[in-house]
DNA sequence: ACATTTACATGATGGCCATCATATTTAGAT
DNA sequence: ATCTAAATATGATGGCCATCATGTAAATGT
Protein backbone atom coordinates (compact mmCIF):
# COMPACT_ATOMS: atom_id res chain seq x y z
CA UNK A 1 0.00 0.00 0.00
CA UNK A 2 0.69 3.04 -0.54
CA UNK A 3 1.92 5.68 1.70
CA UNK A 4 1.80 9.84 2.45
CA UNK A 5 4.92 11.44 1.67
CA UNK A 6 5.44 12.62 4.73
CA UNK A 7 5.01 8.73 6.32
CA UNK A 8 7.69 7.83 3.38
CA UNK A 9 10.34 10.37 4.74
CA UNK A 10 9.62 9.43 7.53
CA UNK A 11 9.88 5.74 6.72
CA UNK A 12 13.19 6.42 4.92
CA UNK A 13 14.58 7.92 8.43
CA UNK A 14 14.10 5.11 10.15
CA UNK A 15 15.77 2.61 8.18
CA UNK A 16 18.75 5.02 8.12
CA UNK A 17 18.21 4.81 12.07
CA UNK A 18 17.54 1.56 12.82
CA UNK A 19 20.61 0.02 10.22
CA UNK A 20 23.37 2.53 11.42
CA UNK A 21 22.10 0.89 15.02
CA UNK A 22 22.54 -2.83 13.98
CA UNK A 23 25.27 -2.30 11.48
CA UNK A 24 27.29 -1.02 14.86
CA UNK A 25 26.28 -3.40 17.01
CA UNK A 26 26.91 -6.37 14.52
CA UNK A 27 28.71 -5.63 11.71
CA UNK A 28 27.97 -4.86 8.00
CA UNK A 29 27.50 -8.38 6.80
CA UNK A 30 26.05 -10.02 9.89
CA UNK A 31 22.96 -7.55 9.39
CA UNK A 32 20.47 -8.90 6.36
CA UNK A 33 18.19 -5.93 4.26
CA UNK A 34 15.12 -7.93 5.53
CA UNK A 35 17.08 -7.52 9.20
CA UNK A 36 16.87 -4.13 8.88
CA UNK A 37 13.66 -3.76 7.04
CA UNK A 38 11.89 -5.70 10.14
CA UNK A 39 13.21 -3.83 12.35
CA UNK A 40 11.73 -0.65 10.95
CA UNK A 41 8.48 -2.56 11.15
CA UNK A 42 7.93 -3.14 7.19
CA UNK A 43 9.38 -6.08 4.80
CA UNK A 44 11.95 -6.37 2.68
CA UNK A 45 9.92 -5.65 -0.28
CA UNK A 46 10.16 -1.66 0.02
CA UNK A 47 13.60 -1.43 0.48
CA UNK A 48 14.78 -0.93 -3.11
CA UNK A 49 12.38 1.77 -3.74
CA UNK A 50 14.67 3.77 -0.94
CA UNK A 51 17.91 2.23 -1.47
CA UNK A 52 19.72 0.99 -5.05
CA UNK A 53 21.51 -2.17 -2.74
CA UNK A 54 22.45 -2.83 0.77
CA UNK A 55 26.41 -1.11 -0.47
CA UNK A 56 23.90 2.19 -0.88
CA UNK A 57 22.43 1.93 2.44
CA UNK A 58 25.96 0.80 3.98
CA UNK A 59 26.85 4.39 2.46
CA UNK A 60 24.00 6.50 3.66
CA UNK A 61 23.06 4.92 6.85
CA UNK A 62 27.14 5.98 7.75
CA UNK A 63 27.29 9.44 6.69
CA UNK A 64 23.56 9.33 8.62
CA UNK A 65 25.27 8.44 11.88
CA UNK A 66 28.36 10.34 11.64
CA UNK A 67 26.12 13.66 10.79
CA UNK A 68 24.30 12.98 14.09
CA UNK A 69 26.99 12.23 16.25
CA UNK A 70 28.27 16.19 17.66
CA UNK A 71 30.17 16.29 20.88
CA UNK A 72 27.77 17.87 23.32
CA UNK A 73 29.72 20.75 24.83
CA UNK A 74 31.98 20.52 27.45
CA UNK A 75 35.33 20.33 27.72
CA UNK A 76 37.13 18.48 26.07
CA UNK A 77 38.20 16.36 28.89
CA UNK A 78 35.00 15.92 29.98
CA UNK A 79 34.61 14.42 26.22
CA UNK A 80 37.12 12.12 26.82
CA UNK A 81 36.05 10.62 29.75
CA UNK A 82 32.47 9.82 27.94
CA UNK A 83 33.86 8.80 25.79
CA UNK A 84 37.04 6.24 27.10
CA UNK A 85 34.10 4.95 29.42
CA UNK A 86 32.61 1.68 30.18
CA UNK A 87 28.91 2.46 28.79
CA UNK A 88 30.63 3.47 26.07
CA UNK A 89 32.48 0.52 25.09
CA UNK A 90 28.90 -1.69 26.42
CA UNK A 91 27.08 -0.15 23.72
CA UNK A 92 28.41 -0.24 20.64
CA UNK A 93 24.95 0.19 18.87
CA UNK A 94 24.30 3.49 20.65
CA UNK A 95 27.71 4.71 20.23
CA UNK A 96 30.34 6.61 17.79
CA UNK A 97 30.09 5.17 14.35
CA UNK A 98 34.03 5.71 13.65
CA UNK A 99 34.45 3.35 16.74
CA UNK A 100 32.11 0.73 15.37
CA UNK A 101 32.48 0.90 11.85
CA UNK A 102 35.93 2.48 10.97
CA UNK A 103 37.86 -0.12 10.19
CA UNK A 104 34.99 -2.25 8.27
CA UNK A 105 35.00 0.51 5.91
CA UNK A 106 38.35 -0.65 4.23
CA UNK A 107 36.45 -3.53 2.78
CA UNK A 108 33.04 -1.32 1.74
CA UNK A 109 32.62 1.28 -1.25
CA UNK A 110 34.22 4.39 -2.60
CA UNK A 111 31.31 5.99 -1.07
CA UNK A 112 31.59 4.88 2.08
CA UNK A 113 35.19 5.96 2.76
CA UNK A 114 34.45 8.94 1.57
CA UNK A 115 31.69 9.34 4.03
CA UNK A 116 33.91 8.20 6.72
CA UNK A 117 36.54 10.41 5.27
CA UNK A 118 34.15 13.55 5.48
CA UNK A 119 33.11 12.55 9.26
CA UNK A 120 37.18 12.27 9.83
CA UNK A 121 37.43 15.60 8.87
CA UNK A 122 34.94 17.38 11.01
CA UNK A 123 35.38 15.65 14.39
CA UNK A 124 39.21 16.76 13.87
CA UNK A 125 38.48 20.10 13.45
CA UNK A 126 35.76 20.50 16.55
CA UNK A 127 38.56 19.17 18.57
CA UNK A 128 41.20 20.79 16.84
CA UNK A 129 38.67 24.07 17.82
CA UNK A 130 38.58 22.69 21.59
CA UNK A 131 42.20 22.61 21.88
CA UNK A 132 43.09 26.07 20.49
CA UNK A 133 40.02 27.50 22.33
CA UNK A 134 41.79 26.14 25.87
CA UNK A 135 45.42 27.46 24.49
CA UNK A 136 46.77 24.07 23.12
CA UNK A 137 50.37 24.51 21.27
CA UNK A 138 49.90 22.34 18.67
CA UNK A 139 46.18 21.87 18.54
CA UNK A 140 46.04 20.15 15.07
CA UNK A 141 48.66 17.15 15.87
CA UNK A 142 47.02 16.98 19.58
CA UNK A 143 43.58 16.62 17.98
CA UNK A 144 44.72 14.10 15.45
CA UNK A 145 46.62 12.25 17.90
CA UNK A 146 44.30 12.12 20.97
CA UNK A 147 41.56 11.51 18.29
CA UNK A 148 43.51 8.50 16.83
CA UNK A 149 43.94 7.02 20.52
CA UNK A 150 40.18 7.57 21.58
CA UNK A 151 39.15 5.87 18.80
CA UNK A 152 41.95 2.86 18.86
CA UNK A 153 41.27 2.63 22.99
CA UNK A 154 37.71 1.90 22.11
CA UNK A 155 38.25 -0.51 19.76
CA UNK A 156 41.12 -2.55 21.82
CA UNK A 157 38.57 -2.52 25.06
CA UNK A 158 35.59 -4.08 22.75
CA UNK A 159 37.81 -6.92 21.04
CA UNK A 160 39.14 -8.34 24.20
CA UNK A 161 37.30 -10.73 26.65
CA UNK A 162 39.25 -9.66 30.04
CA UNK A 163 37.28 -7.13 31.22
CA UNK A 164 40.54 -6.31 33.91
CA UNK A 165 42.46 -5.25 30.75
CA UNK A 166 39.77 -3.92 28.86
CA UNK A 167 38.55 -1.49 31.61
CA UNK A 168 42.91 -0.10 31.52
CA UNK A 169 43.20 0.26 27.98
CA UNK A 170 40.57 2.89 28.66
CA UNK A 171 41.51 4.16 31.98
CA UNK A 172 45.37 4.68 31.21
CA UNK A 173 44.48 5.75 27.39
CA UNK A 174 42.34 8.78 29.45
CA UNK A 175 45.11 9.51 31.63
CA UNK A 176 47.54 9.68 29.13
CA UNK A 177 45.24 11.93 26.65
CA UNK A 178 44.60 14.21 29.69
CA UNK A 179 48.72 14.15 31.10
CA UNK A 180 49.45 15.13 26.86
CA UNK A 181 46.35 18.07 26.31
CA UNK A 182 47.33 21.41 27.52
CA UNK B 1 46.17 -38.84 -1.16
CA UNK B 2 47.96 -39.25 2.16
CA UNK B 3 50.79 -36.89 2.59
CA UNK B 4 53.46 -37.74 5.60
CA UNK B 5 53.73 -36.34 9.26
CA UNK B 6 55.86 -34.03 8.36
CA UNK B 7 53.90 -32.80 5.10
CA UNK B 8 50.49 -32.59 6.63
CA UNK B 9 52.35 -30.16 9.72
CA UNK B 10 53.81 -28.07 6.90
CA UNK B 11 50.48 -28.21 5.50
CA UNK B 12 48.83 -26.96 8.42
CA UNK B 13 51.23 -24.05 9.13
CA UNK B 14 50.43 -22.81 5.06
CA UNK B 15 47.17 -22.88 5.77
CA UNK B 16 47.61 -20.60 8.77
CA UNK B 17 50.06 -18.48 7.43
CA UNK B 18 47.90 -18.23 4.22
CA UNK B 19 44.27 -17.17 6.34
CA UNK B 20 46.09 -15.04 8.41
CA UNK B 21 47.42 -13.01 5.65
CA UNK B 22 43.76 -13.43 3.59
CA UNK B 23 42.00 -12.31 6.83
CA UNK B 24 43.63 -9.71 7.55
CA UNK B 25 43.62 -8.33 3.84
CA UNK B 26 40.02 -8.83 2.90
CA UNK B 27 38.29 -9.48 6.25
CA UNK B 28 37.07 -12.62 8.03
CA UNK B 29 33.48 -12.64 6.11
CA UNK B 30 35.10 -11.77 2.96
CA UNK B 31 37.31 -15.06 2.93
CA UNK B 32 36.04 -18.59 2.19
CA UNK B 33 37.50 -21.69 3.14
CA UNK B 34 37.84 -23.26 0.13
CA UNK B 35 39.38 -19.58 -1.13
CA UNK B 36 42.08 -20.18 2.21
CA UNK B 37 42.43 -23.69 1.38
CA UNK B 38 43.35 -22.70 -2.74
CA UNK B 39 45.56 -20.47 -1.52
CA UNK B 40 47.45 -22.95 0.93
CA UNK B 41 47.79 -25.03 -2.55
CA UNK B 42 44.72 -27.74 -1.53
CA UNK B 43 40.96 -27.64 -2.02
CA UNK B 44 38.17 -27.47 -0.17
CA UNK B 45 38.24 -30.94 1.13
CA UNK B 46 40.75 -31.50 3.94
CA UNK B 47 40.14 -28.54 5.31
CA UNK B 48 38.21 -30.14 8.18
CA UNK B 49 40.89 -32.69 9.04
CA UNK B 50 43.17 -29.96 10.09
CA UNK B 51 40.22 -28.01 12.22
CA UNK B 52 36.85 -28.27 13.39
CA UNK B 53 34.75 -24.98 11.76
CA UNK B 54 36.13 -22.01 10.02
CA UNK B 55 35.51 -20.41 13.52
CA UNK B 56 38.27 -22.27 15.12
CA UNK B 57 40.58 -21.40 11.54
CA UNK B 58 39.92 -17.57 12.65
CA UNK B 59 41.02 -18.08 16.08
CA UNK B 60 44.13 -20.27 15.47
CA UNK B 61 45.14 -18.23 12.81
CA UNK B 62 44.81 -14.79 14.53
CA UNK B 63 46.31 -16.72 17.52
CA UNK B 64 49.12 -17.81 14.93
CA UNK B 65 49.88 -13.97 13.59
CA UNK B 66 49.80 -11.84 16.85
CA UNK B 67 52.58 -14.82 17.92
CA UNK B 68 54.39 -14.07 14.68
CA UNK B 69 54.55 -10.70 15.05
CA UNK B 70 56.79 -9.05 17.31
CA UNK B 71 58.45 -5.97 17.22
CA UNK B 72 61.62 -6.06 15.56
CA UNK B 73 65.02 -4.46 18.29
CA UNK B 74 65.20 -0.98 17.58
CA UNK B 75 64.33 2.28 19.34
CA UNK B 76 60.42 2.70 20.21
CA UNK B 77 60.46 5.74 18.38
CA UNK B 78 62.10 4.12 15.02
CA UNK B 79 59.03 1.56 15.93
CA UNK B 80 56.16 3.77 16.14
CA UNK B 81 57.90 5.48 12.61
CA UNK B 82 57.70 2.29 10.52
CA UNK B 83 54.34 1.30 11.79
CA UNK B 84 52.85 4.37 10.90
CA UNK B 85 54.50 4.65 7.79
CA UNK B 86 52.50 4.54 4.32
CA UNK B 87 54.13 1.25 3.41
CA UNK B 88 52.54 -0.30 6.58
CA UNK B 89 49.23 1.09 5.78
CA UNK B 90 48.74 0.39 2.36
CA UNK B 91 50.11 -3.55 3.15
CA UNK B 92 47.46 -4.80 5.68
CA UNK B 93 48.15 -8.27 4.59
CA UNK B 94 51.79 -7.95 5.80
CA UNK B 95 51.06 -5.63 8.89
CA UNK B 96 50.44 -6.22 12.24
CA UNK B 97 46.84 -8.87 12.81
CA UNK B 98 45.94 -5.90 15.52
CA UNK B 99 45.17 -3.03 13.08
CA UNK B 100 43.69 -5.48 10.93
CA UNK B 101 42.17 -7.78 12.96
CA UNK B 102 40.99 -6.27 16.05
CA UNK B 103 37.99 -4.22 15.25
CA UNK B 104 36.31 -7.40 13.90
CA UNK B 105 37.50 -9.80 16.75
CA UNK B 106 34.46 -8.23 18.85
CA UNK B 107 32.09 -10.49 16.46
CA UNK B 108 34.02 -13.79 16.48
CA UNK B 109 34.46 -16.40 19.54
CA UNK B 110 35.23 -16.32 22.98
CA UNK B 111 38.60 -18.20 21.53
CA UNK B 112 39.53 -15.59 19.03
CA UNK B 113 39.00 -12.83 22.31
CA UNK B 114 41.06 -14.89 24.45
CA UNK B 115 43.84 -14.94 21.79
CA UNK B 116 43.39 -11.01 20.88
CA UNK B 117 43.92 -10.20 24.57
CA UNK B 118 46.64 -12.46 25.18
CA UNK B 119 48.18 -10.40 22.27
CA UNK B 120 47.30 -7.17 23.29
CA UNK B 121 49.14 -7.95 27.48
CA UNK B 122 52.31 -8.84 25.46
CA UNK B 123 51.81 -6.14 22.75
CA UNK B 124 51.97 -3.61 25.67
CA UNK B 125 54.14 -5.19 28.15
CA UNK B 126 56.93 -4.88 25.44
CA UNK B 127 55.82 -1.32 25.32
CA UNK B 128 56.00 -0.71 28.62
CA UNK B 129 59.65 -2.45 28.82
CA UNK B 130 60.69 -0.17 25.78
CA UNK B 131 60.15 2.69 27.64
CA UNK B 132 60.64 2.15 30.94
CA UNK B 133 64.08 1.40 29.15
CA UNK B 134 64.89 4.55 28.26
CA UNK B 135 63.52 5.99 31.38
CA UNK B 136 59.78 7.07 30.99
CA UNK B 137 58.19 8.02 34.23
CA UNK B 138 54.76 6.07 33.76
CA UNK B 139 55.61 3.48 31.08
CA UNK B 140 52.68 1.33 31.77
CA UNK B 141 50.17 4.91 30.68
CA UNK B 142 52.74 5.71 28.19
CA UNK B 143 52.56 2.10 26.79
CA UNK B 144 48.97 1.60 26.53
CA UNK B 145 48.16 5.34 25.53
CA UNK B 146 50.45 5.02 22.41
CA UNK B 147 49.28 1.87 21.45
CA UNK B 148 46.22 2.44 21.35
CA UNK B 149 47.34 5.39 19.13
CA UNK B 150 49.38 3.70 16.70
CA UNK B 151 46.29 1.28 16.14
CA UNK B 152 43.76 3.82 16.02
CA UNK B 153 45.64 5.71 13.33
CA UNK B 154 46.08 2.64 10.98
CA UNK B 155 42.51 1.79 10.89
CA UNK B 156 41.65 5.49 10.39
CA UNK B 157 44.33 6.26 7.38
CA UNK B 158 43.09 3.18 5.89
CA UNK B 159 39.58 3.88 6.26
CA UNK B 160 39.34 6.77 3.86
CA UNK B 161 40.15 7.81 0.48
CA UNK B 162 41.68 10.77 0.79
CA UNK B 163 45.09 10.43 0.85
CA UNK B 164 45.95 13.61 2.06
CA UNK B 165 44.04 13.06 5.30
CA UNK B 166 45.65 9.72 5.35
CA UNK B 167 49.19 10.60 5.20
CA UNK B 168 48.29 13.53 7.69
CA UNK B 169 46.29 11.22 10.41
CA UNK B 170 49.52 8.70 10.18
CA UNK B 171 52.49 11.83 10.86
CA UNK B 172 50.30 13.62 13.05
CA UNK B 173 50.25 10.68 15.38
CA UNK B 174 53.44 9.97 15.34
CA UNK B 175 54.56 13.35 15.83
CA UNK B 176 51.91 13.55 18.95
CA UNK B 177 53.74 10.15 20.09
CA UNK B 178 56.92 11.15 19.52
CA UNK B 179 56.22 14.45 21.50
CA UNK B 180 54.77 12.36 24.86
CA UNK B 181 57.11 9.47 24.86
CA UNK B 182 60.52 10.32 27.02
C1' DA C 1 -15.07 10.96 -7.75
C1' DC C 2 -11.60 8.85 -10.84
C1' DA C 3 -7.42 7.66 -12.72
C1' DT C 4 -2.92 6.97 -12.04
C1' DT C 5 0.93 6.58 -9.80
C1' DT C 6 3.58 4.75 -6.13
C1' DA C 7 5.04 2.70 -1.62
C1' DC C 8 5.06 -1.35 0.27
C1' DA C 9 3.90 -6.56 0.61
C1' DT C 10 4.41 -11.27 -0.97
C1' DG C 11 6.70 -14.46 -3.24
C1' DA C 12 10.41 -16.20 -6.41
C1' DT C 13 15.38 -16.93 -8.06
C1' DG C 14 20.10 -17.71 -8.21
C1' DG C 15 24.47 -17.61 -6.09
C1' DC C 16 27.63 -18.37 -2.52
C1' DC C 17 29.29 -20.87 1.24
C1' DA C 18 30.02 -23.83 5.44
C1' DT C 19 29.78 -28.32 6.25
C1' DC C 20 29.18 -33.25 5.27
C1' DA C 21 29.68 -37.87 2.49
C1' DT C 22 32.30 -40.60 0.01
C1' DA C 23 36.22 -41.90 -2.91
C1' DT C 24 41.21 -42.24 -3.59
C1' DT C 25 45.78 -42.62 -2.68
C1' DT C 26 49.66 -43.42 -0.02
C1' DA C 27 52.36 -43.25 4.53
C1' DG C 28 53.33 -46.04 8.25
C1' DA C 29 52.91 -50.27 10.84
C1' DT C 30 53.46 -55.27 10.77
C1' DA D 1 54.99 -56.97 0.48
C1' DT D 2 50.64 -56.16 2.58
C1' DC D 3 47.26 -54.08 5.27
C1' DT D 4 45.26 -50.35 7.47
C1' DA D 5 44.45 -45.91 8.68
C1' DA D 6 44.84 -41.25 7.58
C1' DA D 7 45.12 -37.02 4.52
C1' DT D 8 43.33 -34.95 0.83
C1' DA D 9 40.17 -34.80 -3.40
C1' DT D 10 35.65 -34.76 -5.48
C1' DG D 11 31.17 -34.12 -5.16
C1' DA D 12 26.71 -33.22 -2.64
C1' DT D 13 23.39 -30.58 0.48
C1' DG D 14 21.00 -27.11 2.79
C1' DG D 15 20.68 -22.52 4.35
C1' DC D 16 21.01 -17.73 3.98
C1' DC D 17 20.75 -13.65 1.44
C1' DA D 18 20.74 -9.89 -2.12
C1' DT D 19 18.01 -8.81 -5.60
C1' DC D 20 14.06 -9.09 -8.76
C1' DA D 21 8.91 -9.79 -10.25
C1' DT D 22 4.58 -9.02 -9.39
C1' DG D 23 0.48 -7.92 -6.66
C1' DT D 24 -2.29 -4.49 -3.93
C1' DA D 25 -4.04 -0.66 -2.00
C1' DA D 26 -3.99 3.97 -0.87
C1' DA D 27 -2.44 8.85 -1.85
C1' DT D 28 -2.28 12.51 -5.01
C1' DG D 29 -3.62 15.27 -9.03
C1' DT D 30 -7.29 16.43 -12.00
Amino acid sequence: MKVSREQMAENRRRILDVASRLFKDKGFDAVSVAEVMKAAGMTHGGFYGHFTSKDDLVAQALAHALAADSFEDGTFSDFVRSYLAPRHRDNPGNGCPTAGLAAAIRHQTPAAKAALAEGLRTQIARIEQALSDQGSADARCAAIGSWAAMVGAVILARSVDDPQLSDEVLEQTRAWIDANVG
